[in-house]
DNA sequence: GCGATGACAGATTTCAATATCTGTCACTCC
DNA sequence: GGAGTGACAGATATTGAAATCTGTCATCGC
């Protein structure tokens, strides 16, 4: 089907997220991936060498998602510990929402992600910018004290204590009733140890 | 062997965690208990009910170890900034020896938990009242500053903030060279926030 | 010429038959 | 009398043969 547009690409990863969604990792094949395209699965090789070289691409499209969801955030208007706190919460509110809304796709993911690693540290590496620019913002504006080393390491500690609340690995705990309750609190500690 | 001794939930606990430790969690099997100690499986379950309730008991008396290996450093002498540091830190220690010393046991005792959420939400109870206990003798000792709203619900984020060095799902990234770092970053970054 | 193909070898997965395990209980034997 | 047994039914796991998949490449056809 629709076998007369070219085969690019942005295509294979859009008919392999399809596979994926509705097969889930164990059972996606490239196979799958060719049939849905209406292609044989030779022509795939074509653009991507492997099948793990495929869905590391898939892993990486979605990751980048999140990071562009995330920019208004970091480029919103007020004082940066307003901004910080926006930034997490809305970090926290993006992930519990694709958990909660779909746990099953919300699973394949996990997968993906244990398959990558490399991708998922440069992905954090990302995440811990977007935090450094804020609390650059936070310091210039003499909202946060100055960092004890440097900003990266005290963006990868906000980000590393926040952990619990963006790691996919406790996506589990998310719909727990304190979930909230348990965010925000860490959220207060976080804004404490920043302060001026 | 040694089918002259009685058999005690005791004894059956100790049997089933050496052939956990030797089959892993997958192939551990009630029969293999039995074996072990010489006796027919149905004298197993005279003491436990289920298999699953005998792996519940092995997982908690497992989780009690590590209680008992911090209640000295809940109990040490000396400012409880300090005290509180010394905890966090044996406890990092703790998990990273076993998870490093034994990869295939710390992967089957990963089972255990995902199995028993009850019990590891007891036992997170338990550190967290540890933690309780240090804060509120940093409180009296005019250390760290008055809770926001109860010690324990800061005690309770002391755990989630610092749950990346101690939580079991992250064993893999104990590993990592810059671990301790961003372990010491965390724990500074907690520090100044409870600061007085 | 160049993107696409499909047959192929070796690796992996599926499936159904077979074996083992879980949990029960009437029984044994001290 | 009560701890321990082992045969049993239903559930779960193992196994090996057959099917499918991955990755390659000589070939096709536009």
């Amino acid at each position: 089907m629709a076998a007369t547009e070219t085969l690019t690409a942005e295509r294979i990863l859009e008919a392999t997220e399809e596979v994926l969604r509705r097969y889930g990792p164990a059972k996606a094949t490239v196979v799958d991936v060719a049939r849905v395209l209406g292609v044989s699965h030779g022509s795939v090789y074509r653009h991507f060498r492997t099948k793990a070289a495929l869905r590391e691409a898939v892993t990486e499209r979605w990751l980048e998602r999140t990071i562009v969801a995330l920019v208004p955030y970091v480029e919103a208007e007020g004082p940066a510990d307003e901004r910080l706190t926006g930034w997490l919460t809305a970090l926290f509110a993006l992930k519990r929402k694709k958990a909660g809304g779909d746990p099953e796709l919300m699973a394949t993911f996990q997968v993906l992600i244990g398959e990558n690693s490399a991708v998922v540290d440069r992905h954090e590496e990302h995440l811990v910018e977007q935090i450094a620019r804020i609390l650059e913002d936070g310091h210039r504006e003499g909202l946060f004290a100055a960092p004890e080393r440097d900003v990266k390491a005290t963006a990868r500690a906000v980000f590393d204590a926040t952990d619990r609340f963006h790691n996919p690995a406790h996506a589990a705990d998310w719909s727990a009733p304190d979930a909230e309750d348990a965010f925000t609190a860490v959220v207060s500690l976080v804004q404490r140890a920043l302060k001026a």
